[in-house]
DNA sequence: TGGCGAACGTTTGTTACGCGAACGAATGTA
DNA sequence: TACATTCGTTCGCGTAACAAACGTTCGCCA
């Protein structure tokens, strides 16, 4: 017998040692990594006065081109609500552009400046470096593995919400954090 | 070439695409999926009348024996500052037992209880349907894999808190997510 | 032409979570 | 005997995802 499933023997070591059951778990180690993940990410950019919504909004600009604030809300995923903040920032720095769309009063053309597609470019090779560091213990083969299982799972659940009850279709995950 | 850089056609599609940067980046992936998980995972546990942390504490119970707040604490990874309420909502709902400890009269001791015991058979059992719904596209073997990755990686990064500036060690990261 | 629903940008608020500070009580240690 | 440390607990901060509502503007259609 080379596993035991309870504890009455060594009594000192289950003081500080986290129980398999809760190691093995997809989801924790999902929530583990990801808190990791975050903070490297989030200090890292802190470091260079960026946060990861801006790499968000500056990516979005540069591969699809300028648009509104609600189509930058879908393209990267940031509630309509938190935009706002984000591309003050973002115009505070000369990295986009706001102005008034003349065709439809109710819009904002978000434009990215020179300086914005400058600032991308350093920052994709900051959050390369950091994703060096993330992936350190990996080789590359494996770490396209990750990416490739972590892509179908998310593409998985973002277009089916959930077989549970057959709802007519809440507006969209839209993806992101849970409330 | 296949591949294009700027957006000077295709005007509409860009309006919700989420750019290929942004996607791949495994930073990104790993925050949308865990948003999933962890919404999936905190809906179905909330439907048995039970939380994460309650599954962890129960399961440490059981692995590693009875144990003082704190030791649990440290097992699970939750601050004893949200331990606290974690262990007034298992007994309220007899899973748990608090007594005093005669031998240190500060601590508390942390039994699990028969119908704890009941209970964490129905919590693991809940959360296995959980992670087959969380891992439904890949194959076993593919699971395993994932597992496997993001065991690695997690254990990377617990370990070696950051060899940027030569720090005598901050406490411990304890593993969990960024404040 | 007028009316109405929907989309837009914005402000304000809610909820949950991770985490820290501090405190009284108890312990161990010099 | 003094002092540092640990324990359980309370209170509160900061951040993040998200919801609600509002005034403005637009498209649509009777």
């Amino acid at each position: 017998m080379t596993s035991r499933a309870d504890a009455s023997d060594m009594p000192h070591d289950g003081e500080t040692k986290t129980p398999d059951r809760l190691r093995r778990r997809a989801s924790r180690l999902l929530s583990g990594l990801t808190a990791q993940s975050d903070r490297l990410v989030n200090e890292g950019l802190a470091e260079v006065d960026a946060r990861k919504w801006h790499y968000a909004v500056l990516a979005s600009l540069q591969e699809h081109g300028p648009g509104s604030q609600a189509t930058l809300s879908r393209r990267t995923g940031i509630y309509r609500s938190d935009m706002v903040g984000v591309l003050n920032e973002l115009a505070e720095r000369d990295l986009i552009e706001r102005t008034p769309d003349p065709d439809d009063r109710r819009r904002n053309v978000i434009t990215i400046t020179a300086r914005g597609r400058q600032r991308l470019r350093r920052l994709d090779q900051v959050l390369d470096d950091l994703h060096d560091e993330l992936l350190a213990p990996l080789t590359p083969a494996e770490r396209d593995q990750l990416v490739q299982l972590l892509t179908r799972l998310l593409d998985h659940h973002m277009r089916a919400p959930e077989p549970r009850s057959p709802n007519p279709r809440p507006p969209a995950p839209s993806m992101a954090g849970p409330r």
